[in-house]
DNA sequence: AAATAAAATTAAGCAAACTTAAATTAATAA
DNA sequence: TTATTAATTTAAGTTTGCTTAATTTTATTT
């Protein structure tokens, strides 16, 4: 059976092994869900016994394909709220995370449909991340690179941001790094990899640590 | 702590309890959430222990001002939601329930609000029944008085309208009296009880015969 | 008023989803 | 390679919200 419970761990489990393209650590998926590493090795014992998970003693963690359509399920209806949220009722993006991470266990397939419907069939989400469709197939997106990827010299445009802490969402925002934002990298750092980015005409420094949360394209030919 | 379970029972005891006026009996609550007396024995212990129920041993149930509070926050969430599914989704009246049931639990103060809004303000359900506002006025639970009674300068609410006089309730239909709409009073003249109302914008005067055909409730704070 | 039926409560137990602490396995470093 | 550290699992225990069975209280009937 299918709780919130399990459906967050499919969640966080898919969206990591995608990420890190190989299994998921019990300590790592224990740190991003705020539960012991001992519940993490309960619960993936259940999942791997309903057939949801690849799960072996001490090899990590991975969706199977049962797994991963109940993962996506939970992370359309996650964006889809999301989009609605911000262009219906008229949220700010830094907002919406919560309030999606609630609603998308509550939401039937039907429910969904029409919001989809309703919203006419967005793409993106509002931080730039890409809706799966009905099937559970994500539409064609350009190359994306993590902004800690970024080279010397050339111009991006900030592709995706992760939502999940509001603090840094905001500093993000107030820096400029906000969805389709423009930027221009001058320097690496070669200490700690601090980026000196130009954006909205100013130079700032941007720590190695951000640079992990959000992403970008690549803008050819600026 | 509130839990979904919790809210459940509250609500549940809430609209029943108003429903007959009285205590609620536990074979009943657990009649109308297919749960054992047993459980519902247990769970009137803690609520009341929490201070949301008034509970004594075989006495039966009925909620405190506190308890009311969350019941009243849960049915107007849950109103709501079935405001949206079918004015905004296209749902049919019959389909609401179940959906409307899940919402309730996963949604904010802050979003039932926006979607308030964003439906402007209605005041009745999909099915008829009032929905309770920000701060928990109940129309159901306030005073009803006929037209005849009201007094100048008060705003009101039309509760009931008396249907056995079909041109009567055309004729209302048109002038605006409708379940559920707000008006002011701004004048009564003495010389045969006529009410001059605002209603909708427009000032209209109604007779005192005619006025004798529906009833309200005051709306208080407007 | 006593016998019986109905309702409510208590008791004991279970499953889910956690916890902490102890034990085991794997990884890393001297 | 062995010692040490880190990661993982197992074990034991907790809370929530239920269950059934037994007991107690209240209500009803004769």
């Amino acid at each position: 059976m299918s709780t919130i419970s399990k459906e967050n761990y499919l969640k966080a489990i898919f969206i990591e092994e995608v990420e890190r393209n190989s299994h998921v650590p019990v300590n790592i998926l224990s740190a991003k869900l705020g539960i012991s590493q001992a519940a993490v090795s309960d619960m993936s014992k259940k999942l791997a016994n309903e057939d949801l998970l690849d799960y072996q003693k001490y090899k990590g963690l991975k969706t199977t394909q049962k797994g991963r359509n109940i993962a996506l399920d939970i992370i359309r209806k996650h964006r889809l709220w999301e989009v609605f949220l911000t262009n219906t009722l008229g949220y700010n993006c830094d907002e919406v995370h919560d309030e999606a991470e609630m609603l998308e266990h509550s939401t039937s397939t039907k429910l969904i449909n029409k919001i989809e419907e309703f919203l006419n069939f967005p793409i993106l989400d509002p931080h730039g991340y890409p809706i799966p469709d009905k099937n559970g197939n994500f539409p064609n997106t350009r190359e994306i690179i993590n902004f800690s990827q970024v080279e010397v010299g050339k111009f991006y445009e900030v592709a995706r941001v992760n939502d999940e802490n509001k603090e840094v969402m905001n500093y993000l925002t107030k820096i400029g790094i906000v969805l389709g934002e423009k930027l221009f990298i001058e320097n690496s750092l070669e200490f700690d990899k601090t980026l000196i980015v130009k954006i909205r005409g100013n130079s700032i420094a941007i720590s190695s640590q951000i640079s992990e949360i959000f992403s970008v394209s690549l803008v050819e030919g600026a």
